[in-house]
RNA sequence: CGGGGCGUAGCGCAGCUUGGUAGCGCGCCAUACUGGGGGUGUGGAGGUCGCAGGUUCAAAUCCUGUCGCCCCGACCA
């Protein structure tokens, strides 16, 4: 039997990367920009980051945080004040040395005004808000103090792929000086808990909740959590992490404040963040091979209308009869907005502009004709169903349903990808186990293979970078507690022997290859 | 920075070994027939072959240099 023709080739089967950067052209989400390493995100790609901003800012305003704005640069003294910091940041940032440029007299350009202090293009923003911070707060009675930012940030990375890793990021990141350790730590908890909310409840996206390992660790943080998603790769992705920074910063930029008792102290802060690196877990959580696959709560348009003209009696009818249908859908909600339909009435081939929204991942559509109209209905597909799977559907119901139907949709893409990590996660004991299932059976052109590994280890970091080396897997989270069983994953609780060297580990850890 | 590859039309590529004034598919424009799974025909627009030198009567093709990009690795949200 041929193969059935799909709409991206490659497949993920045959070419998981490839058929990831075809998924995002395919879509019209992004492309490669003429600056080396960056995007530029396309509307529809866009529209998905605002729907997400727009959630997150909701939740993070409901729990207390407010937004406010801090410079894109930043002095290189102030990157140099927390060691670790500096060590984990110094290699990959954009220095700016100069102010002006001058002709060169060769019908170029050449930079001048050198300035006295570099300026680092921000790669994170803990010293440049810390600075302020320590501006700001004086007594207990200014804490806690809850800033977030909406920003862009610069990584220079060496290798890049549209919106995993790319040199200039979007994101949030959220920065919060407390009186004492507990109520920083509750905070990095909370924020924990809400990435964790946002992407289960809203991408449809799993995720372990857990603790990064020292070597994993933000560079100057105390402790960091963190949300790692399985792709459909096999493959691990952080997708949002919550540092407790202890007085880490707060004693390398002097945040302090005068407790009740009339005493200087250092501030307790934290800072989390997530990036624009969550539309690529969107994507490779519940793209197919017939293209991207949307959520209902972040699609950009939930449904989309295919008015059928060609050959009408009357097409200005059937354009009319598109129009009231969207004007009755727009007034029912879902997921907090309004349902939001489109209505595609380009000249273009049925079929061409049918597959244009299978590949964008339109939830849902319609097809309406004049056949359709004659009888008050109209012919629905749904993306998250095989695009020949097609039904009629009386334009009542269809309203009265949208709410529910967009649901069901919701809903079967977390369980469906719930049901893939649940596949792919293995309880190992034992270390040529271990070996065994991240090692791919064609060496040449490695298969997508391994998964999640649940495995108990001794805590040595030592025994983790051997592995790394070996197998390039990494030790992606110790689950927090609780975590195992919420994932469905009840039966690798509890204390064991570490796989590699038969000591007494206190509970498994997760590991995987990563992005 | 180490290893590999590539720069020819908007995109994807062929042509280069055996130099002779540039070609294919998709896309785009017009038009006709079509039309609820990516249709077909006809007619068009569009490139001087990354850049700079050199060899030659003649260079996309040979030589030298240079710039850029991609993939694998190290580093990373």
């Amino acid at each position: 039997m041929a193969k059935q023709k799909t709409a991206i080739v490659p497949t993920r089967e045959e070419n998981y990367p490839e058929w990831y950067q075809q998924v995002v052209r395919a879509a019209d989400l992004a492309e490669n920009s003429d600056v080396r390493g960056c995007m530029v995100i396309k509307p529809w790609g866009y529209a998905i980051w605002e729907n997400m901003q727009q959630v997150l800012d909701r939740m993070f305003k409901d729990t207390g945080h407010q937004n406010a704005y801090f410079p894109l640069f930043i002095p290189k003294s102030f990157l140099e004040k927390e060691a670790e910091h500096v060590e984990g940041f110094a290699k990959e940032c954009a220095v700016v040395t100069h102010h002006r440029l001058e002709d060169d007299g060769q019908g170029g350009l050449k930079p001048a005004g050198e300035l006295e202090e570099p300026l680092i293009v921000r790669p994170t923003s803990e010293t440049i808000i810390g600075a302020a911070f320590a501006r700001w707060i004086e007594s207990y009675r200014d804490l806690p103090l809850l800033i977030n930012q909406w920003a862009n940030v610069v990584r220079w990375e060496l290798r890049t792929r549209l919106f995993l890793r790319t040199s200039e990021f979007l994101w949030q990141e959220g920065h919060t000086a407390h009186a004492t350790a507990d109520q920083a730590e509750a905070e990095t908890a909370l924020m924990h808990d809400i990435y964790a909310e946002f992407a289960e409840q809203w991408m449809a996206m799993p995720v372990m909740k857990g603790e990064k390992t020292q070597g994993e660790r933000f560079p100057g943080a105390v402790s960091t959590l963190t949300i790692e998603a399985m792709m459909q790769d096999r493959k691990a992705l952080q997708a949002g992490t919550s540092h407790f920074l202890g007085q880490n910063f707060a004693k390398a930029q002097d945040i302090m404040y005068l407790s009740d008792e009339g005493k200087r102290e250092h501030c307790w802060t934290t800072s989390w963040g997530v990036s624009t690196r969550l539309v690529g877990g969107l994507i490779m959580s519940h793209a197919d091979d017939d293209g991207l696959v949307l959520p209902p709560k972040l699609a950009p348009a939930h449904m989309v209308i295919l008015p059928i003209t060609f050959k009408a009696d009357d097409p200005q009818a059937v354009l009319d009869y598109c129009e009231s249908l969207k004007d009755d859908l727009s007034k029912q909600a879902y997921a907090g907005r309004a349902i939001e339909v489109e209505i595609d009435d380009r000249d273009l081939r049925g079929g061409d502009k049918t597959w244009q929204w299978v590949k964008k991942g339109a939830p849902i559509r319609l097809e309406i004709g004049q056949r359709d109209i004659a009888q008050d209905s109209v012919f629905m597909a749904r993306r998250d169903q095989s695009p020949k799977d097609k039904q009629s559907i009386k334009r009542a119901d269809l309203i009265a349903d949208a709410a529910d139907l967009l649901q069901s949709i919701q809903d079967g893409l977390l369980e469906k990808a719930k049901a893939f990590r649940a596949q792919h996660t293995r309880v190992v004991n034992a270390r040529d186990k271990f070996y065994k299932f991240f090692t791919p059976k064609q060496a040449e052109q490695p298969e997508i293979h391994g998964g999640f590994a649940l495995a108990h280890w001794n805590g040595d970091e030592a025994i983790a970078d051997q592995v790394q080396k070996d197998l390039g897997v990494t030790i992606r989270c110790i689950p927090l507690e609780g975590e195992l069983e919420r994932g469905g994953f009840g039966e690798a609780t509890g204390e064991g022997k570490c796989i590699f060297t038969g000591e007494p580990s206190r509970g498994r850890v997760v590991w995987a290859k990563a992005y």
